[in-house]
DNA sequence: TTGAAAGCGCTAACAT
DNA sequence: ATGTTAGCGCTTTCAA
């Protein structure tokens, strides 16, 4: 059979109850003892039983992470950090895919739950605020809001309006913005903080800038499509910088862009969000927002660890990331 | 309090027993009573414990999965299936990045062990062979062999091959191939099967056929300064075309040969392996490899709800996927 | 076919 | 400070 803490307490002559308190360790055991259990558990190779001690204390040491798509190169830079900080901590991530789907979304949630994790992170693909469920587990929202849970994110809005602020800093009055579908408050706080950096610079200089600003899915497919569609057009109409509410976004611009013969940055200025790791492999290297997603991660398994109440909220500022897809207005 | 089997046993008039066989349904209740148990489940909402369960039964319905990176897209896809193809079968995914390190590779996997998982998918990062671990949780590998344990792979030499006679077909008698690291046998696999694809296709052609190797890491910048050194000789000496045993390295190839304006694939064909979602992005698209990863996920969880023998090996065929990359020798 | 009862390995009162 | 003991909620003998 596997070796219990009975075993131990049998072999270093005391009893299971003084074999537990040290080795939850959290307790008051004479040097004496303590060495001696410390002693048996390695002669006799003991592994605690999990399992058992998670039923026992109703709570186990695995924490869920739910994310609409790990493949998405931002959810997986996190999912790569809440992993990485909760091994320090001494945790487990179980992962979860939504699919986007609000549905199942809910679903995957309650099925974590029932599994007594230690809490749950979620990066939500809906915006239902209806969502709250009936259990003392702790939820944090990650990157964005989930129902009235307590939330941990990057300042979406803020950090837009840098991206707005360096395309003024450059001398660009026409500028166009790819924002991200209506329907995510993501995107709708990357655009409102865009527009309000724009109008900030305006007021700061004194300059008047035309912005106008298309709608789409985050994908590069999006990007490609109104990139296209905006930079057809004949020299004297066109955009002299485009910024977008994600980096795939930007990147489909700069495709257009290639295929229409024209020169990022000199002919035109593009800037993203998100700082993926493929915004520093493409030509010319994309300038955009860095979301500091060790912060959110650290910052979100606090959360759990440490509860918070509801609605609370935790901000990150995104920082400008400056490459070579954006310069001087020409 | 809440509630428990006991509640429904006493609400539906029968014993624990029968309400956990219901429960379990493998067992022969008479519909009667079973009617009985299900109503009363109904009425008190009644969730089973999965952690008391999963105690009694020392098994949990949970799967770990280690990959050396999440951030790296192949892992992230393979994570993905995992995933999907867990859930459908009832399991959830625990997630664990190695870093490429082995010792905390072995770590993790032990860490995993004590929580007695259904059993443990490892894409591991080494090549060691003593690793086996004593338990009788099943460990398969999967992507790449780990210790002796039952793998479900890609049939990596065979699929490099096809790269090979594409390359031939085309023309190409003076082919490049860059490797990966000699310390992982994925990499050996891919260059020994492109040699290999090589060596048939001379025989079934009568043409000679030129192939130098460099090698390097599986990386973007490996791909970038090894193709640079290939390319910037003259004319003559310069490779057609350069296969590579990653999309990573082929993308670093391409940007190496805009940066030396040479065209793709007028003057250069490219072909990658792993197909990873980029590989559709760039221009002109990446003719390349394509791993079943949906297959192997699925294969995978199957050999740990199925266990193998020690050993045991199964594999998959790549598909050779081709795009803007590659075309015939000019 | 069903009920009764014995634990799984651990923690946390409660005693001492 | 340490030992004793009663369960946590469930599954699974063993009887009936």
């Amino acid at each position: 059979m596997t070796t219990t803490i009975r075993d131990v307490a049998a072999r270093a002559g005391v009893s299971v109850g003084t074999v537990s308190r040290v080795l939850s360790k959290n307790d008051t055991v004479k040097p004496r003892l303590r060495e001696k259990v410390e002693q048996a558990v390695r002669d006799l190779n003991y592994k605690p039983n999990h399992l058992a001690r998670a039923f026992r204390m109703s709570r186990s040491d695995v924490i869920g992470l739910i994310v609409p798509d790990i493949t998405n190169p931002f959810f997986a830079e996190l999912a790569k950090h809440v992993e990485t900080v909760a091994a320090a901590r001494g945790l487990f991530v179980m992962l979860a895919n939504t699919h986007d789907d609000p549905l199942y979304e809910k679903q995957q949630i309650e099925n974590l739950l029932e599994r007594s994790p230690r809490g749950i992170l979620v990066v939500s693909a809906t915006d239902d605020q209806t969502a709250i469920l009936e259990t003392d587990i702790p939820i944090v929202a990650v990157d964005r809001q989930y129902a009235r849970y307590p939330a941990i994110a990057t300042d979406h809005e803020w950090s837009a309006s840098l991206a707005a602020l360096h395309l003024l800093e450059n001398g660009h009055s026409h500028i166009a913005y790819i924002a991200g579908p209506e329907g995510t408050a993501v995107a709708r706080a990357r655009e409102s903080g865009f527009r309000a950096g724009i109008e900030k610079g305006q007021a700061d200089t004194g300059l008047a800038v035309r912005v106008e600003t298309v709608r789409g899915a985050f994908d590069f497919a999006t990007g490609e499509e109104l990139g296209r569609e905006l930079l057809q057009r004949p020299v004297g109409e066109r955009p002299t910088a485009i910024a977008t509410a994600s980096d795939q976004q930007a990147i489909g611009v700069m495709r257009a862009a290639r295929d229409l013969d024209l020169q990022v940055p000199q002919d035109l200025s593009v800037v993203g969000f998100d700082d993926i790791p493929l915004a520093g492999l493409v030509t010319p290297r994309l300038t955009t927002i860095r979301q500091s997603v060790a912060a959110l991660a650290e910052a979100a398994i606090d959360a759990v660890l440490d509860p918070r109440p509801a609605g609370s909220h935790t901000q990150f500022p995104g920082r400008l990331i400056v490459r070579g897809s954006s310069g001087p207005v020409a």
